[in-house]
DNA sequence: AGCATAAATAATAA
DNA sequence: TTATTATTTATGCT
């Protein structure tokens, strides 16, 4: 599996996908991926026929078929992740973009959907739990639009934080603080923050990350040089 | 004070504190308890009629009365537990939490109040230094809030100490020793923190949190399993 | 379509 | 109990 060739591991490549007719048409760990494709094409079709949002149908799911399969609180738009996919151990072996790519570019959620990464595995054991809560969405809609409401969701439930847009003067006071002192104090914070007028929590955000960041160029740049001083 | 009674020592119990009305309404090592309840009532009352959190008062009082009062500097939240506790050769001989509980339980910080045990004696000594304190604050908050804040904030005072990030050789260490010995002496951390070349003071507080882990898990444990063995 | 990074969450040091 | 770091997630932008 350390092979360095990309296409005799296990790991799908896009020709086994698309266009490899040795491999039984993309058969991976037992599980036919072509039938995969397409009912991922299908329900993505239904869904927004639905006029749904992978999130609505995630919150929906956690739900309806228990937290079983929500895996944890971290974020409700992991929740559909968490079915369709598996989180870490399998960045190697997922079904890539090629094929979530392939479904249906123009429509709603292109990019969201191109990104989750599938194992073959997973989305086989999810399938028929989809399949049984689609089948209902449709049965529900057809009844009336206030059933299917009604089946969704009730709570829209907490809403992530818009992203906030630092001007860039904004980022360059933040900047210039962050140079002279990486982990400013509360009071500090809340100075700044009072003089850029942002949130303080936002103000304390962006420190943590930034500082993630410079460790993370920090940790980087000793990779590349190790040991021998290269500039 | 090895006595098993747990009535009899110097130490305080309930009774002492609540309904005994035999040692004159609280009296304990010439310290009138309930003047102290009644201070730090009204305190706490005071405290939030300013919108302070704890943490800002103690992180102010740090700062004008200098770091006699800090006793160390561990970490800022324990500044006003170290004005009103004595933190660890105290741990016995404490009003309980029977005393602080009784105060507010409704507002703010309950919990945390709760958990301030503390000594007649340092009770007594530090009172002066709040009712100062907090009188001082409140004539600022009547000359504005901007006056306040900067009678609060003054100097950021002590910063917390940056978290140390052990190394996984130095966890994988500390967890071999955790495990043949949640309580190492004095001594034994002393020898470990030298090995592994940390703060000796770090290594203790490593076990601290160590230990309530420890403790965290097993409660859970036992919450799945109540006694009764259910498959 | 992918990067940069803001936000959210989990783990754990103080 | 609080605060900081580690990690993950997701979104605004190009």
């Amino acid at each position: 599996s350390a092979s360095s060739s990309s296409s005799s591991s296990s790991a799908l490549s896009v020709g086994q996908l698309v266009s490899n007719p040795q491999t039984a048409a993309g058969e991976v760990d037992g599980v036919n991926l072509e039938e995969i494709r397409e009912f991922a094409k299908a329900f993505k079709i239904r869904r927004l026929s639905l006029g749904l949002t992978q999130t609505q149908v995630g919150q929906a799911l956690s739900a309806t078929e228990g937290p079983a399969y929500s895996q944890s609180a971290i974020c409700r738009h992991t929740i559909l992740r968490s079915h369709f996919f598996l989180p870490q151990e399998a960045q190697e072996n997922t079904i890539a973009s090629s094929l979530t790519a392939k479904l249906n570019p123009g429509l709603l959620y292109p990019a969201r959907f191109e990104k989750l990464d599938i194992t073959p595995k997973s989305a086989q054991k999810i399938k028929p739990v989809l399949e049984r809560w689609m089948a209902e969405a449709e049965a529900r809609h057809r009844a009336g639009m206030q059933n299917l409401t009604e089946f969704i969701g009730s709570e829209p439930s907490k809403k992530r934080k818009r992203r906030t847009s630092f001007t860039p003067q904004a980022l360059e006071i933040l900047n210039a603080h962050f140079e002279k002192n990486t982990h400013p104090s509360g009071q500090e914070m809340t100075e700044i923050a009072e003089k850029l007028n942002y949130d303080r929590e936002v103000v304390r955000v962006w420190f943590c990350n930034k500082r993630q960041a410079l460790k993370n160029t920090i940790k980087r740049l000793k990779q590349h040089e190790p040991a021998t001083a290269v500039p």
